[in-house]
DNA sequence: TGTACATCAGTGAACGCGCGTTCACTGATGTAC
DNA sequence: TGTACATCAGTGAACGCGCGTTCACTGATGTAC
């Protein structure tokens, strides 16, 4: 019969949970606090106890997002050990979160609300960057690979995501790729 | 004294210009039709007249929007006769109007708010699509080379703008054009 | 082991606010005759 | 040239809504003794 309890055990996940989901449906221009609370099952007061107050939220969820970018990430670079090809799987894997959570792209990318000065996002967005700097040393490239590698994998992934680029949006998810490995070749420094 | 007359002459160029004003200073995210009624000096129900609802005066600054982003490219590419000169000055147009307006770069790029549907926003968008195909032309390139140019160009502008880009936001704008160059460079197909 | 008490998490009602939209209206303009 | 009338642009009051936040409260838990 699954009387709920009065308090919820771990409603900051939930809520976390929740958060996410209501991104998804919404989007970051039609997020709500009440929205998500009523998705958690809570009350509408409820958050403040774990997040203080809206932007408490969205911070804790582009944080959460920094997280799941990297794993993104992570899944593609793990078929090899070629470092090219790490790199090349970084790009695919940026592609797959914009594709799989665009919402939470939009959030952590495009969105003023989080609080940028919050320790904890501010941890996980560096620990990204850190990690395109680690896949573009291994290649023995400099300051002007990593940002050429990271424009042109968050170009991709953000104008197929405004549905911007002809040129990607029609193909298959193989020709896709076969178009990010085009782009991240030519801008990889060259095998020395 | 400057008795304001009842009609207002060409509101609709105002509200245009009050929306463009009120997106600079609040951002999408932060837009609503009664503070550019408000702006414009006009009773917040006047614009309703002009764009039937929120979502019109949004389709028309995107409209807009686009025109002012293919005036900064044109700008930039106006100086040289080179057609790989002129790809990088698109790039650098880019740049430049995601820095000046980069509401207005939001807008156009990362909102679902104005109507994707609408044929005049749909024309402009089309218009500054083809123009970089064109360009792309001009150098013997193919579809991935204007998809390699425009998420490039478009990769460095957004992350610029959102702060993320550690390689490019410490820079000076001498150094920051030499960058952008740098990235296009490689990016552009080889001369033939 | 039992009891008092502090602490904490969640409730639900209430607040004030700004929003988009509707509507009956009015002032101005232009056109038909 | 003058007058009636249709049309149009803008007004301002009112609507209902969802929002974030506050607050006094209550139920549950854990800890000190």
């Amino acid at each position: 019969m699954e009387e709920k309890p009065y308090h919820h055990g771990d409603l900051r996940a939930a809520l976390l949970a929740a958060g996410e989901a209501e991104l998804a449906e919404r989007g970051v221009e039609g997020f709500s606090l009440r929205a998500v609370a009523k998705r958690a099952g809570v009350s509408h007061a409820a958050p403040a106890h774990h997040f203080g107050d809206v932007g408490g939220l969205l911070t804790a969820l582009a944080t959460e997002g920094f997280v799941r970018f990297q794993a993104k990430l992570d899944a593609r670079e793990a078929g090899t050990d070629d470092p090219r090809e790490k790199a090349v799987g970084a790009a695919f894997g940026y592609q797959d979160f914009a594709r799989d959570r665009p919402a939470l792209f939009r959030l952590i990318f495009s969105s003023a609300k989080p609080d940028a000065s919050n320790p904890e996002l501010h941890a996980a967005a560096e620990h990204a960057y850190r990690h395109l700097v680690g896949l573009i040393a291994a290649l023995g490239g400099d300051e002007s690979d990593v940002v050429a590698l990271w424009a042109a994998s968050h170009g991709m992934a953000d104008l197929a995501l405004g549905g911007r680029l002809r040129g990607m949006s029609g193909l298959s998810m193989a020709e896709r790729e076969a178009m990010v490995r085009s782009v991240i070749s030519r801008i990889l420094p060259p095998v020395s």
